[in-house]
DNA sequence: CGTGTAAGGAATTCTGACACG
DNA sequence: CGTGTAAGGAATTCTGACACG
């Protein structure tokens, strides 16, 4: 993975990005007063914004909001899903350490995808590569010396 | 992966999300009259809500933002920024079908993480397992049928 | 071409109160 | 407890025009 690709990597901004109320409420289906209620309640939070007096709210607090709708629809009362729904963010924030530790490239050539997650700890000194063949993603090792 | 878990990645709501012009502003820098003017050109399209009189952007389209401006901060032509862009979109569409098609879940215990890639197609009875140990991801095969 | 600004109107969000239960 | 609504004001976004270059 060249360096520009990892700088465009870093550049998806979604650390960055802040919805409005509306957009939260959108994308979720939870009504804009539950969503200012959990908040007065401290289950979500909302960011801070130098000069704006209106309320917004990161990826990571749509996620939550999200899953604390799955429990209620699935029965729980409000204190319940939103202690639910903290577990269920740890859960993502496990999968999220992995990509970002084992990624290490994508290569497209000709419609055909590789993409490089380093070494293969079985066999160290090879790669473990995942490759795109016919729309297909299959796992291969590579011995990068070569 | 058991049902509830694939339930919950699909509720995962990077599909619906829209956003309002001043957050797409505020995470990539690019101004509003900018975002608009790029609109009224073609090169980026906002999203039609019913009711709503407002632009709303998709996901997709704050990375797009966010790209043509690398290429315009790197010396491009508007034009030629929003082509080069264009290119960008077509590699992490090809990344995000490989993570689609390849994670079949991920278990944690006791602070320790694994997730499952499906077959390991060099001896395809094997599972590929991807398994954190102290904060670092390794990979190991497993046979499922043990 | 590509972006910024001032202007007036339209759409969105704000808070605090109150209703329902 | 948890959510909805009506109300008036505040913050945001709209379009079309014009400036600069």
């Amino acid at each position: 993975m060249n360096e520009e690709q990892r700088a465009l990597l870093k550049n998806v901004p979604i650390e960055n990005l802040i919805f409005g109320i509306g957009d939260v409420a959108s994308a979720t289906g939870v009504s804009q007063s539950q969503i200012r209620y959990w908040e007065s309640k401290g289950y979500i939070s909302s960011e801070v914004v130098k000069g704006s007096k209106n309320r917004k709210f990161s990826y990571k607090t749509v996620i939550k909001v999200q899953h604390i709708k799955v429990f209620l629809d699935d029965g729980y009362t409000l204190v319940g899903a939103a202690k639910q729904a903290q577990k269920r963010d740890e859960y993502f924030d496990t999968l999220r350490t992995f990509f970002e530790s084992r990624f290490e490239g994508l290569e497209i050539n000709d419609g055909e995808a590789e993409i490089d997650m380093g070494t293969f700890d079985p066999e160290p000194r090879k790669h473990l590569i995942a490759q795109r063949i016919d729309n297909k993603w299959q796992f291969k090792l590579i011995d990068p010396m070569n």
